[in-house]
DNA sequence: TTAATAGTTGACTGATTAGTAAACCAAAGT
DNA sequence: ACTTTGGTTTACTAATCAGTCAACTATTAA
């Protein structure tokens, strides 16, 4: 067997880290071999098209994502801990980030996701499906604080959907307005659209 | 004076459109200009770049949206009336829409904003501005409401932002997953962030 | 009637776009 | 040593991109 490569991981990493900053039609296949310090045809030995490699790269974005989710919503932790271990974790990889490239980025799964929708069926397909999985920890994590009678949700979907749309939106918000405040105050906004009592971390 | 022209009007409401349905970058000048009917030359005849032509698009579709809010948040209709006409108003208009081109578009200017924030100081500065003019709409009616005793938000702005986002959020998530109906259900969620009991409409 | 004004047109850059194809190269198995 | 496998590289399309410019034309006020 002949060398092995790590230029596919490369390219999707480098494709992840541009279309989130920037957008999928802001971004070029130039620019992502560049970024991934690969030749244009090491890309398309790869990956066959531009959709394509888009779908690849979200897929092993939240591959990695995944891990750390499973991690924090584990049933050992307090449900309503759980998001706020969540929400602390992703203020901080957006604070982070920041430092980086002086904006907040916000979700790329719902920027991504949201542009493409009309133009592209594979990537669209691709975020609505891990979207979809992502929504799973909002829910057993509802269901689990009903049960426990530290919220009212009889409902828990549909209170998880509706914790997920504020949640969306208000990453939408502080990238527009670039305010990382509105994400370090959603923590509060979250336990408020729970209906949860004030725990631990006191609100305004 | 020579002949006036309806051509800048024709080119911010092709570029409205075309953005609204694709996106910024995936929207040309070649695009605009043919969707309406003008040469390229009439289009840096009136605007001086694609950035600039795309604020003043966004500007003008604030225009004529704002003379419907204003109705629709006239202090003369009961607060939580407000934002169910709002809503239905705005359920109307996605779902004519997408009669027309076959997906849910939801609010342009979140996802134009999105895209562009990190890349366009002009835009974004643009689509900062309205979408701060349009959350009075929600403070006011919120604050409205909270004096009349029919919900209970001492702090109308936060809970107006938190509706804000919750509302677009769900917008956005109604285009990736091109489902009217979550729109349609909106009405109720909002209902519940804003913790009103039942009105008129019932709750599933 | 004429000249200034307001807008239109088409032909043109030069850069960038996604994608292709063939030559090339390095390692590992035989 | 040599061939197969897995990957890289260079050079190339043909289309599209934002933006320019000079020539043209329709209107109207004087």
């Amino acid at each position: 067997m002949p060398r092995k490569s790590d230029a596919k991981e490369r390219l999707t990493d480098a494709a992840m880290d541009l279309m989130w900053e920037n957008s999928y039609s802001g971004t070029s296949v130039d620019d992502i071999c560049e970024k991934a310090g690969a030749k244009k045809g090491s890309f398309y030995y790869f990956f066959k098209s531009k959709s394509e490699l888009t779908a690849a790269a979200l897929e092993a974005d939240w591959k990695k994502k995944k891990a750390d989710m499973d991690a924090i919503f584990s049933p050992t932790v307090p449900p309503l801990e759980r998001f706020e271990r969540y929400l602390d974790c992703v203020y901080e990889g957006l604070a982070e980030r920041q430092k980086q490239c002086g904006s907040i980025l916000g979700c790329p799964m719902l920027s991504i996701g949201s542009e493409v929708s009309t133009q592209d069926q594979v990537v669209r397909d691709t975020v609505d499906r891990i979207l979809d999985s992502k929504i799973n920890y909002f829910i057993s994590a509802i269901r689990d604080a009903h049960a426990q009678g530290v919220i009212v949700a009889p409902d828990a979907e549909a209170k998880a959907r509706a914790l997920f749309a504020c949640y969306h939106g208000t990453l939408a918000q502080a990238r527009i307005q670039n305010d990382l405040g509105l994400i370090r105050n959603f923590k509060y906004v979250a336990m408020d659209v729970l209906g949860a009592k004030q725990t631990s971390t006191a609100s305004a």
